[in-house]
DNA sequence: ATGAAAGCGCTAACAG
DNA sequence: CTGTTAGCGCTTTCAT
């Protein structure tokens, strides 16, 4: 493999010139700058981004830190969207992407700032880790620049980028409340995500705001998941068959509600409204297609990566709210208990 | 940042012996060794692999270049599960992922070997490149080791895994001819795709080997995307009313297929059936949901990864062939002007 | 405009 | 069992 010590040898000058001259610095002579590319190029030279990483105490490359690249994930490609933003984001730029590959049984032996610093990231992007993630209080404490998806975390070198979460609950549980409706209920994550505290607390918000009386009991976890979601709802419409209504903190746990709901011989929109949250490609595609609220998950990627290589470059470190968007589509519709009322 | 050199000096003992107690030589006394992981861990110590990347030779990550890590890839997310499954193998070895930012404008700026050589990666996946590209030739020339996904060129240092999309082919249209069909037409991909041949391939044997007629006219490229296809499908359909079948080289051109139809007034699978590949997730939720031939891609990428790190160990590169299923779902069914006769 | 020399953090003979 | 020495390929003072 060729080095610039071999350029150095065939172009009769010391390694210093053949390093000036291939990084573009102004005090070489244009005639040995030259003939030092001429010779690179025949000798098919690539130059060792190692060498230079450690030399220059910088790497060129972002981590990627994802929990949520598993087999299950593959309904819900929130993650493969939001990475395939920060690929393009980070394809117009000199950096490079290395993936982290740590599954939980592997990160409790690694600290975050340990797989970090082994790879010499100049910067970390992290998304999908729950709140009670003992990396997370690592990220703060780190030095190492880093962008949060999801997560509203700040710090000095931590900024993050997120939807307007509790806008976008608030909007679904009004779009339900204008429909009439007023026995609502609402299928949660989990407690552990930051993204289910505040959609929670939107649906609270808009409930509040309207007078509508919220009921604790109709509020349950679904854990994020189809099948949960589905085993939740059938516990809860058999017990309440006075609700006309629910909003679900995910298209995913949505599609296992309207599950739910056909098999007790509900009807959706009929019987009850279902709204989601995401606009997963699936929500358009089923039937009923899913009233949701949209996030540009694209977007977030591309921000947060945006974010980042501004981070590295100087930039203070900030907070991107995207706006989500109200998708009416065919699981939600005017209360039929008041019908003749309305 | 601490590095072995300090950690000598808090030991009293020299920089190899540290190297070598962290590495676990044998050759050092247990008594020295434990002192030394007790400074390493009280200083917070780890290691710089760049350092030990430049001077072992080896860098122990993975370069992984996919094409079709864009915005436009989300409704088939074969490239995200092939990802997955490579991050899952990849997960249980002390290899990292380093994913090639590479925008078709920036691939063409540095050749395959450039990429891989700056980076110094042990060994590269590919994935999703066209016949055509220039990369192909250079991954055979090249003496980094090599895995490619549904590629199959194999050399000294090249290995690939991939579905046999003959047989795959061959099945989907043998189910059409044992639904009585005879007019059967072909949706295929485009030219610069090995699967595309493949499946041609199998759609001529079942053909041939059941002595039904092969139309020419009726096998058109419907550039594995769903607008393509329907557009096509439009044309096909609207010159060629006898065609009562047809094997689409994808789901997603499938669904652009079944678009058409729907737009002609034409019923599937009443009028025509329909018989996509891939299996991807919307298959079996739209309406009516598709007859398919599914293909394991989260295998894929884990076979890939699996026979990457085994190649870095020595081993010989191989190939993989893995199986696929026939599916059957509501688009295909008895051909209907045969109900008399048959 | 160019070169000599030092050093980034680590591993690997070799010698003792 | 341990230390000395050299060197991986590169950048960067500091001279000249």
């Amino acid at each position: 493999m060729t080095t610039i010590k071999d350029i150095a040898k065939v172009a009769g000058v010391s390694v210093t010139t053949v390093s000036r001259a291939l990084n573009g610095y102004p005090d070489v002579s244009e005639k040995t700058r030259q003939k030092i590319i001429e010779i690179a190029k025949q000798l098919n030279y690539s130059p060792n981004t190692l060498a230079r990483s450690l030399v220059m105490n910088k790497s060129k490359t972002i981590g990627l830190l994802v929990s949520g690249m598993n087999h299950s994930a593959i309904k819900d490609n929130f993650t493969f969207e939001v990475l395939t933003g920060i690929n393009d984001y980070i394809a117009k730029t000199d950096y490079d992407l290395i993936l982290f590959s740590t599954n939980s049984t592997k990160q409790r032996e690694k600290t975050y700032s340990q797989l970090c610093r082994e790879r010499r990231v100049d910067g970390v992007i992290l998304q999908g880790i729950k709140t009670d993630d003992p990396y997370l209080t690592e990220v703060v404490e780190s030095d190492i620049p880093c962008v949060l998806i999801d997560i509203p975390i700040q710090s000095d070198k931590v900024g993050y980028v997120t939807t307007d979460n509790v806008l976008g609950a608030k909007k679904a549980v009004q779009h339900l409340i204008e429909l009439g409706h007023e026995n609502i209920a609402m299928m949660n994550g989990h407690d552990y995500a930051f993204v289910s505290k505040q959609r929670l607390e939107g649906f609270r918000q808009a409930m509040e705001e309207a007078n509508v009386a919220i009921n604790d009991d109709w509020i349950v976890n679904g854990e994020f998941s189809e099948e949960v979601a589905e085993k939740k709802a059938l516990e809860l419409f058999s017990k309440h068959r006075e609700i006309t209504a629910i909003f679900c903190a995910s298209d995913l746990m949505a599609l296992g509600v309207v599950k739910a709901l056909k098999q007790m011989g509900l009807s959706v929109p009929d019987d009850v409204s279902v709204v989601g949250y995401d606009d997963i490609l699936l929500a358009s595609y089923v039937s009923p297609s899913l009233t949701t609220i949209a996030q540009n998950r694209f977007q977030m990627g591309y921000e947060a990566a945006s974010m980042l290589v501004e981070m590295l470059e100087g930039k203070e470190a900030k907070v991107v709210m995207l706006r989500t968007q109200l998708i009416v589509r065919e699981s939600t519709k005017k209360n039929q208990l008041l019908k003749g009322r309305m």
